[in-house]
DNA sequence: GCAGGCTATAGGTAAAAACTAGAGCACCCA
DNA sequence: TGGGTGCTCTAGTTTTTACCTATAGCCTGC
């Protein structure tokens, strides 16, 4: 019986339901299930009646709940007793220019929710930050780097454009296209020498240096483009499609120098919250430069 | 930040070392290092202060001593809480006659002591019991067995019988030596097959049941017997060698019928204290007969 | 300066916890 | 009444964590 079966059970108990709690804590559901049944086994009690949509508490759960929300709060209490005691935090981070924002955004907001005395000072990625948002391949040798999400690099296109009918296209489709080009980006080598090597070319009508502005000039039908699926979600004036010959991604994730220690908690909060916002798949294992 | 490291602080804090902690938690040292390791970078604070001759609480450990101990008692309480509520259980248990006692009398005691409302009461080994303790070899294929460890044959001989000048034996020394010889006994078949295939005999003096009877005959010098190492353990008046060509042993554990059902963590109870008592090596993995 | 404590690190193994896929059940709605 | 939906459970697999052994390194006392 360990504060992790109570933090689950909690979950369960107030939404009344394995697959909402299984959601509350991203994990799986049936994580939820076995980790109750052992709870319930442990303590020779079944907490739960379930049924066909939910479960209802027993007495026995209702008994429980009180005295396990005491538990977890008691134990984040200590936490944050000594969290508290440390010495106000500030950092600097850095933003790659090619990074857009919603996924990262989220992250710096997980870290300034549960790093009390924590304040970031975001800087220009040409000045040297604390912790830089940036991806694998712009990592220096002296840099250590925690990977958070992988993206796949889809062919974004005006609504209606013709590519838009196939569900998913081919690179020999792409040839002599109107192209918006985007630079700094991180897979441009590898994706000029594809399409030298397939004999293909791209008719490049502007160069911009912005996700976002190389997605306004597509929604703006001036031509298509090459993006990072997550940095073109949820846009209705554009259409994705993947490349069904080639896989084109890059590892988005945090830098910082070697030499450059912080609190090791820092790091681990921000790993830790990963899989909040990223599927299992796409999140990935640590890697040091 | 779980109890585990909670349990293992207070261990450390009460001992003022990682060794004794370690020791107190029947698990090995690195085991604790590490965890305490842990607890620091999470809390962000050393709790410890490492010399050469054992540890000292910071202020932070001793701030934090007091909560870890307030913590680790509630979650037993709500343990406890619920398991009281739970109906007083009798069960019968019964003792293989050729096991002897100290160390299962050990697992007893803890099932009473951990198990609060457990009643137990012994019944010869012949009537139906709810758990025997017994052997692998002596399951049947309606049983569950759970395995609590192993135990090696040894050869057991009065102080000064001249077998006593080898470190450990072979079986061709066996040869011709006054023998007692005890039955029901696990690995007899086996041990008469080798003994007949290499074409040896022993002189048999005696016919015995019990493990601790033979010992007495051996200790009188009567002759040499076999027995399994945790039995003989502990008896100054006897000496006990191993044998270097043959190993036999045999599996000790829980037995009980596959349809009796009990509370679950009866069971587990009794398998979370194995690594009390018996070192990991002997201490073994469950099985289904 | 060497023996005997102690803790820390490295590398491998075993156990626990997580995931995916799919079965089975009750309910709802056509 | 049959099919779809949403729920939990089971089985099998993979990943992660905890633990072990062996050994290095560091002080202390002899």
């Amino acid at each position: 019986m360990d504060v992790r079966s109570l933090r689950y059970f909690i979950a369960v108990f107030e939404e009344r339901s394995l697959s909402a709690a299984a959601k509350r804590c991203f994990i799986a559901q049936p994580s939820i299930s076995t980790t109750l049944s052992q709870l319930e086994e442990d303590l020779d009690t079944k907490l739960f009646v379930r049924h066909s949509k939910g479960v209802a508490p027993t007495d026995s759960g209702t008994q429980l709940y009180p005295h396990a929300c005491r538990m977890v709060n008691e134990l984040n209490d200590i936490k944050d007793m000594f969290r508290k005691n440390a010495k106000p935090l500030t950092l600097s981070i850095s933003l790659a220019p090619f990074l857009s924002g919603t996924l990262i955004s989220q992250v710096i907001k997980t870290m300034l929710d549960e790093i009390p005395g924590l304040t970031l000072s975001l800087v220009d990625a040409s000045e040297s930050a604390d912790l830089r948002f940036t991806c694998d391949s712009y990592t220096k040798n002296d840099d250590v780097f925690y990977p958070l999400w992988e993206d796949d690099y889809v062919v974004a296109m005006p609504v209606g454009y013709w590519l838009a009918d196939y569900t998913s296209i081919s690179i020999k489709q792409i040839d002599k296209q109107p192209f918006v080009s985007r630079t700094p980006c991180d897979i441009l080598e590898s994706w000029n020498f594809i399409m030298q090597k397939q004999g293909l070319t791209t008719d490049v009508r502007a160069q911009v240096k912005t996700e976002e502005y190389a997605l306004d000039l597509v929604a703006a039908g001036l031509g298509i483009s090459l993006i990072p699926e997550h940095s073109a979600r949820g846009r209705g004036d554009i259409v994705l499609r993947t490349l069904n010959d080639i896989a084109l991604k890059r590892v988005v994730g945090l830098a910082h120098n070697k030499d450059r220690s912080f609190p090791a908690y820092v790091i681990n909060t921000i790993l830790m919250s990963k899989n909040k916002f990223f599927g299992k798949k796409s999140a990935i294992k640590s890697r040091v430069a």
